[in-house]
RNA sequence: GGACGCUUAGCUCAGUUGGUUAGAGCACUGCGUUUACAUCGCAGGUGUCGGGGGUUCGAAUCCCUCAGCGUCCACCA
């Protein structure tokens, strides 16, 4: 055995010995224990959040070691949003953009991309010493999750679960597209902030409104103060006149509003302003759209003379028509406000009504707050218990619906009556020139054929008509669908999607699902959904959620904060094993975990340590087998009597070890894996090196064999316990006292333990 | 504003149903080691366990309160 541990070349080999020996997958015999692996995006490659997936390791190698038939079955997401902008960022530095192409097209190449650039997460998954079954991967665009989809989607659909509504959306009018949270810029900016007056009906004077954002006023039907506000709440019921279309205006109550901004009355926008709309669809109010899809005004009477006009200059319009009627009180030039803007273009973003697709979740989300109340799931840590309970009761129906094409096309087909005009598309035609308008319109200068093969993006009311199906309908005309679902309604069906139909009687519920606690809404809460729903059971008995991983000044690491630190660094420097075990060692159940070099070296020094205490023990033996070299030859040699307080000494030794062991699976079993790890830290270094191999080390030279075996002995048993957190290190050892052939993942804890 | 959590050594953090002298890693200091390991060993800590109050024979641990920090949610017209 050499001085060191040389994780650089052991780790690589060791892997594939797993591999050719087939010990990555889950053994015949045992009791089945089943871990999925959250799916990392096709496209990602590792980050130092990928470190929880070392808990699922853990989970499913102790499993193994105890004799369960653990498997451990990984896939990969899709990643709609996030790709996507992934791919537009390339499409971009190549001068072009995705209305460049026809959606078909897109797609094919965004899935080239993806293929292209996936596989690197599952090789540095790999380094780690993950024990997955990579044959039976799952990408989640594979045929048999988006049959299961659509299923799924149909089935919802025949129960009544889904509907078709207007949603706002944060859209940029100038690329052309709708934003998820994660592609909008908030920034801070100075506006000028108009206090326009609303004269009174059947009193005298006005109400005077604070606001940045004049030119929809024509649209304006209603004004709203805090009914709990004491200046303002003689309002509600009283009657305005609207300062640019004249028509009468009603005044409300909702506690929404802040009576210390501005004058205390805000007026309601509900098609253009998240808050506004959000009351709006409360109080049943009219939602009157002012802006369209591409930024220009809409007021078909043009009362306000803006229509077709760009919202800036509409904006400046309508003030000075607002100051002509002399309605305008004062202007505030430095209002201080955060606006959302596009990542891509820097453009105020225009919320805008796009109609979506729903799923109703109010009898939906019944089973699962019985199933988190009664711990038919389990949270570790448990505070997470709360934090999902807290969530589900404000769970409102979910928009399924996005507007880009890197997804599951929703299985929808509008049916296309030219009597009524109730669809908007943008198709690309054979000279790469955009068409954007109404369909019944487009269809006067192109045939049905030729825009459908140049087709983007289609926009249906709520009121078309639809048939759901993957197949276009026979029976006349039809345009698709071309939102794509949510990846979450995809990946919330991994627990369904992952197994074998025959694995459902054996295998599910799952055992444990570990995962972030960042993504506890998005996709475990759907996850348990769609299993409840469609199985009518759980998907998965445990949830355990690693909080964050923060860099060494306990900051939580961002690509934007720059702190980014790439675990693959310290695997190469210092081992998969030191870097596993910096991730378990002195961390508190869920609590953030501080990534620090100064911790990874740490564990590589014991992973170093525990190979000496072997290479100790081994060259002992050799020493003292010179005559007869193999280890059988043990029971032929002569006995020797030890004296009184070494059998002292080796008695200490199986009582403490035997204690540790008891804490050891207690803990496991309870999922307590950083505490057991700490405990063999201790165990193994400051007991049985330390002090025990330390107390008996003059005996052994005095070719004590009977020692020895104890030391072995237990030594080997530690490796077995320490084997889940520090995988290739406890190999190594295992095979230098067993031969190159054994592997410690066939051993059995329960024949070891008592 | 709402919910939850955290505050223990210079730094990062453990500390289980309350129970002897409150621990580890890192950092620091001294000594040691010609054969398991210098990626080592031994030794070195005056810690108001965030402040205050309470329960108890006994509190880092349970309760109340105050302060600071963090996470999630809501909100910023």
């Amino acid at each position: 055995m050499n001085k060191r541990f040389d994780h650089s070349t052991v780790e690589p080999l060791i892997y594939s010995f797993w591999e050719n020996k087939n010990l990555l997958k889950a053994p015949n015999a045992g009791k089945p224990y089943t871990v999925l692996m959250p799916p990392p995006n096709a496209n990602a490659s590792l980050h130092a959040g990928h470190g929880m997936y070392v808990i699922d390791d853990i989970a499913v190698r102790y499993k193994r070691l105890g004799g369960f038939s653990s498997l451990w079955i990984p896939g990969m997401d899709h990643a709609g949003f996030e790709t996507q902008y992934v791919y537009e960022k390339k499409l971009t530095k190549e001068g072009k953009s995705r209305l460049n192409f026809d959606r078909k097209t897109l797609y094919e190449n965004i899935f080239k991309f993806v293929k292209d650039n996936s596989g690197l997460i599952y090789q540095q998954f790999k380094r780690l010493g993950f024990l997955a079954d990579w044959d039976r991967s799952v990408f989640t665009l594979d045929q048999k999750v988006i049959d299961r989809v659509y299923e799924t989607f149909k089935r919802m659909i025949g129960d009544g679960l889904v509907y078709r509504d207007e949603y706002i959306v944060n859209y940029c009018v100038h690329c052309g597209t709708s934003l998820a949270e994660l592609e909008i810029k908030h920034i801070e900016r100075v506006d000028p902030l108009y206090f326009i007056k609303y004269p009174l009906i059947k009193d005298i004077g006005f109400v005077t409104v604070a606001t940045v954002r004049p030119e929809p006023i024509f649209a304006d039907t209603h004004l709203a103060v805090n009914p709990h506000d004491k200046k303002n709440k003689q309002l509600i019921g009283k009657k305005v006149e609207n300062p640019i279309t004249g028509d009468t205006m009603d005044i409300i109550g909702d506690e929404y509003v802040d009576p210390n901004f501005g004058t205390g009355v805000i007026k309601l926008t509900p098609a253009h302003d998240p808050n506004d709309w959000q009351i709006a669809k409360k109080k049943g109010l009219p939602i009157i759209q002012a802006i369209d899809w591409r930024g220009r005004m809409i007021d078909v009477e043009n009362t306000s003379g803006v229509h077709g006009m760009k919202v800036k200059a509409a904006r400046e319009a309508i003030v000075k028509k607002l100051h002509d009627k002399k309605l305008i009180e004062k202007i505030y030039e430095k209002h201080f406000h955060s606006v959302i803007t596009c990542y891509k273009c820097g453009r105020d973003l225009e919320p805008l009504i796009i109609p979506n697709w729903f799923i109703k979740v109010d009898e939906l989300k019944k089973p699962i707050i019985k199933a988190v109340t009664t711990d038919d799931i389990f949270f570790h840590p448990k505070k997470y218990k709360k934090q999902m309970l807290q969530w589900l009761e404000i769970m409102h129906d979910w928009p399924i619906s996005r507007q880009i094409v890197w997804g599951i096309r929703i299985p929808v087909w509008y049916k296309i009556d030219r009597n009524h005009d109730t669809i908007a598309v943008r198709w690309i035609d054979k000279q790469a020139k955009t068409h954007t308008g109404s369909l019944i319109t487009e269809l006067a200068g192109a045939d049905l054929r030729i825009i459908k093969e140049g087709l983007q993006e289609v926009v249906a009311a709520p009121r078309a008509n639809y048939v759901v199906s993957v197949e276009e309908p026979k029976d006349g005309e039809y345009i698709p669908e071309t939102d794509t679902f949510d990846t979450w309604f995809s990946s919330g069906q991994w627990p369904l999607v992952t197994l074998k139909e025959d694995e459902f009687k054996t295998r599910f519920p799952t055992d444990m699902m570990g995962t972030l606690a960042d993504i506890l809404k998005f996709w475990v809460s759907r996850m348990v959904l769609f299993s409840l729903y469609l199985k009518n059971e759980v998907p998965f008995k445990n949830v355990y959620l690693w909080s964050m991983i923060a860099d060494k000044t306990g900051a939580k690491m961002s690509k934007s904060k720059g702190n980014v630190v790439n675990p693959i660094n310290f695997i190469d420097t210092y081992g998969a094993d030191a870097f596993r075990a910096s991730l378990l060692f002195g961390i508190g159940e869920g609590g953030t975990v501080v990534l620090s070099e100064d911790k990874v070296r740490a564990m590589r020094n014991f992973a170093n340590k525990l190979w000496n205490i072997g290479r100790f023990i081994d060259m002992n033996e050799t020493a003292t087998l010179q005559v007869t070299p193999l280890r059988q030859g043990f029971e032929g040699q002569g006995s020797y009597k030890l004296q009184v307080t070494h059998k002292k000494t080796l008695k200490e030794l199986e009582k403490e070890f035997s204690d540790l062991k008891k804490k050891y699976i207690k803990n496991m079993d309870n999922l307590k894996f950083s505490r057991c790890f700490d405990d063999l830290y201790e165990f193994v270094w400051h007991r049985f090196a330390d002090y025990y191999v330390e107390e008996l080390k003059d005996p052994i030279k005095n070719s004590s064999k009977e020692i020895l075996t104890v030391l072995e002995e237990t030594f080997k048993s530690c490796l077995l316990l320490l084997h889940p957190f520090m995988p290739f290190v406890t190999e190594a050892i295992w095979q230098e006292f067993n031969g190159q052939a054994s592997s410690i993942l066939n051993e059995r804890l329960n024949k070891n333990i008592v």
